[in-house]
DNA sequence: CTGATTGTTGAGGTG
DNA sequence: ACACCTCAACAATCA
């Protein structure tokens, strides 16, 4: 199609090698190819995204635009400061665009503004064109060779794969890109609206990334810095983009032995400089690096091995194994949607009666974003686990590491988890995903949502019985300790023999360490002296609470989408006494007296927020509305990169 | 259908 | 150091 006008979205795909969406792009053999990128409302102010996630995605679209530079010096990554549902439209005139190409996008929350783009497309008289690239299968293709139901086991999902076909070979880097078309642009900007900025903690400055206009503060389409975006500069020591990651790559790949025999469960989850895994899920995540390209290259050092007949792992716990982990959830989440985040209307997620249950709206189904403090103890619990001031030295040295870096090792994510939710706080694993999606550099829903569900035993896993111990399992790994004494300094110099359990500790001990063991967290220092709170709680107390709460839980047996779970009749099933909101015959959905007020629902339309139509929203430009009073902060915190936003046309 | 086995990654004990 | 057992006990898979 030699006078096609290429629009290249890009979105979660920021790599020139192995990309089937770019192929795509290439080979209509354009007269133009735009490479952009859409400045998205929805990871600024709506979803739960920190400085040190922002700096990788930034990093990543930085290399990615250097690396189109060298195919082509007048081209480079576009970055347009406004989101792709109503910028799009506007962009389709102004550079007469003839076909808009992306890679597939399966969560809930890009399905949805994919298709609204998709819209004003076929309206505009576009041609779309976009390639599933994020996965080793297409997951939707998964789903329906598993006779259209969430892949819940990893038998399932290889079994499906199978049926699905061979995992694509990489695609080759392309050696030379089109020229971009003339980039004058003559349209408004339609800024979003940063009130309910749920990422103002992160900013220390008045956010500009949208006052400069569509093109920035340079005029010149660049790659925003955080300072730009009012954002405190990152504390994480990991960078993105993708000929990092394909150097690492390159590294790991070198070493045959620890990528032939890679098993994850014999990797140390207190491990630091170096960790014991290779740290390549945020370059998945931005699809810096492909999986399907990582996938390959692994095959052939395994092969390699097995031809020698030296040892080789396989999976589920060797490295390939790991990558099939990652479908099995992006599968999961392509068959349940939106309901897949939630435990509320999930038809593969145990109900149980956690404490700090997620508030929801009944009318769309969909959390709302904030939850239900049932018990003022356990709101500080959870605040406590956030920030690493539990008074348990292994969970609060993991939550601190990520707290600073964004990224822990996998056990690490189990142990944390586990402690929060059914071992320990028996705090709703929502709670836990949802910092989980602010503070890791690697969030990516799918993984994050059913690693949570596992970890609390409410899908894929239900062992509830086998707990991970605050104390015995960090031990296993670091008898010594080094990992706490690292990232909870106050403790460096505790004796090995308390280091796990400081508050046992003689007095003259902890003296002796410059430390005292006091308090609830509240206090940190005392007479010049660092205070390290006691424990939060007695564990082994709290572990047969768990395991009891949970086996009534399961022995009740409702999944998120029964009858008795939507209308909140749930409490006549359960023991009064029982752990949790179960006090009473019936509540709203979270545990509580009263059913949240289904807000937003005066239009009577249901269905997701970003899809909805109201007449009271304006859109001049392409005369869609969304509907922000609708699309309430938690509804939309699921998705990537784009998303629903009020109108506020640029004076 | 039933019953045995297996499930990426528990803890605590023994030999 | 490491393999193996038991504790209590869920649910998918497979013979």
């Amino acid at each position: 199609m030699p006078n096609a006008r290429v629009l290249y979205w890009f979105r979660t795909d920021l790599r020139l090698h192995d990309s089937p969406a770019l192929k795509a792009a290439l080979d209509l053999k354009p007269e133009v190819l735009y490479p952009i990128w859409c400045w998205d409302s929805h990871y600024v102010y709506h979803a739960r995204v920190g400085n040190n996630r922002w700096q990788f995605l930034l990093d990543c679209m930085e290399d990615v635009s250097k690396s189109i530079t060298k195919l082509n010096g007048k081209s480079k990554l576009f970055v347009l400061r406004e989101p792709a549902v109503t910028l799009l439209p506007k962009l389709f005139k102004a550079w007469r665009i003839t076909h808009l190409v992306f890679e597939k996008d399966t969560d809930s929350y890009g399905r949805d503004r994919d298709a609204q783009v998709m819209e004003s497309a076929k309206k505009a008289g576009v041609e779309v064109l976009f390639e599933s690239g994020r996965t080793l299968w297409d997951s939707d293709k998964v789903v329906k060779a598993n006779g259209g139901k969430p892949t819940m086991s990893i038998t399932q999902l290889q079994h499906a794969g199978e049926k699905v076909g061979n995992i694509a070979a990489a695609i080759e880097t392309p050696e030379n890109l089109p020229d971009p078309g003339d980039l004058k642009l003559d349209i408004g900007q339609t800024q979003p609206d940063g009130a309910s900025d749920i990422n103002a903690k992160y900013r220390d400055g008045e956010e500009v990334s949208y006052g400069s206009g569509i093109a920035g503060p340079n005029n010149d389409f660049a790659v925003p810095t955080l300072e730009e975006l009012g954002m405190k500069p990152a504390t994480t020591p990991h960078r993105g983009g993708e000929s990092v990651v394909l150097q690492k790559l390159e590294e790991i790949l070198s070493d045959s032995d620890y990528t032939g025999t890679f098993e994850k469960p014999k990797t140390s989850p207190a491990a630091f400089e170096p960790q014991s895994t290779c740290l390549t899920s945020p370059y998945l995540h931005f699809g810096a690096l492909s999986c399907r390209y990582f996938y390959h290259r692994v095959e052939e050092v395994t092969e390699a091995r097995r031809k020698a007949k030296k040892n080789i792992s396989v999976p589920p716990t060797s490295l390939t194994g790991q990558l099939l982990f990652r479908d099995m959830y992006f599968a999961a989440q392509a068959a349940l949607g939106w309901s897949f985040g939630q435990t509320y209307n999930n038809s593969h997620c145990r109900f149980v009666p956690w404490h700090l249950p997620s508030k929801v709206n009944v009318e769309t189904k969909l959390i709302t974003g904030g939850y239900e403090v049932d018990d003022a103890e356990k709101e500080k619990e959870f605040q406590r686990w956030a920030k690493g001031m539990t008074g348990f030295p292994w969970i609060d040295a993991i939550m601190r590491q990520l707290n600073i870096e964004g990224w822990i090792h996998h056990l690490a994510r189990h142990a944390v988890a586990c402690f929060l939710t059914r071992g320990g706080c028996y705090i709703s694993w929502e709670r836990g995903a949802e910092v989980f999606e602010e503070l890791l550099i690697d969030h990516e829903a799918a993984c994050n949502i059913g690693n949570w569900q596992w970890l609390s035993c409410t899908a894929f896993y239900s062992q509830f019985y086998r707990c991970y111990s605050p104390v015995a399992f960090g031990k296993k790994w670091d008898e010594n300790g080094d990992f706490i004494r690292k990232f909870v300094p106050e403790l460096k110099d505790f004796p090995k023999k308390f280091i796990y359990e400081p508050h046992k500790a003689p007095i003259q001990d902890q003296k002796k360490a410059g430390v005292l063991i006091s308090g609830d967290g509240a206090e940190t220092e005392r007479g010049g002296v660092p205070v390290y709170p006691k424990p939060m709680f007695d564990f082994p107390t709290q572990r047969e609470v768990c395991i009891q709460g949970i086996k009534q839980a399961y022995h009740v047996g409702l999944h998120g989408n029964d009858a008795k779970v939507l209308d909140g009749t749930w409490k006549q099933l359960f023991d009064d006494n029982g752990e949790g909101p179960t006090e009473g015959e019936q509540g709203g959905p979270g545990g509580m007296l009263s059913f949240e007020d289904a807000e937003g629902t005066e239009d009577g339309h249901h269905g997701s927020p970003i899809l909805k139509r109201s007449s009271k929203a304006e859109n001049p430009s392409s005369g869609q509305q969304s509907n922000v009073k609708t699309a309430h902060k938690r509804d939309r915190s699921q998705g990537t990169l784009d998303g629903a936003f009020a109108k506020r046309a640029k004076k």
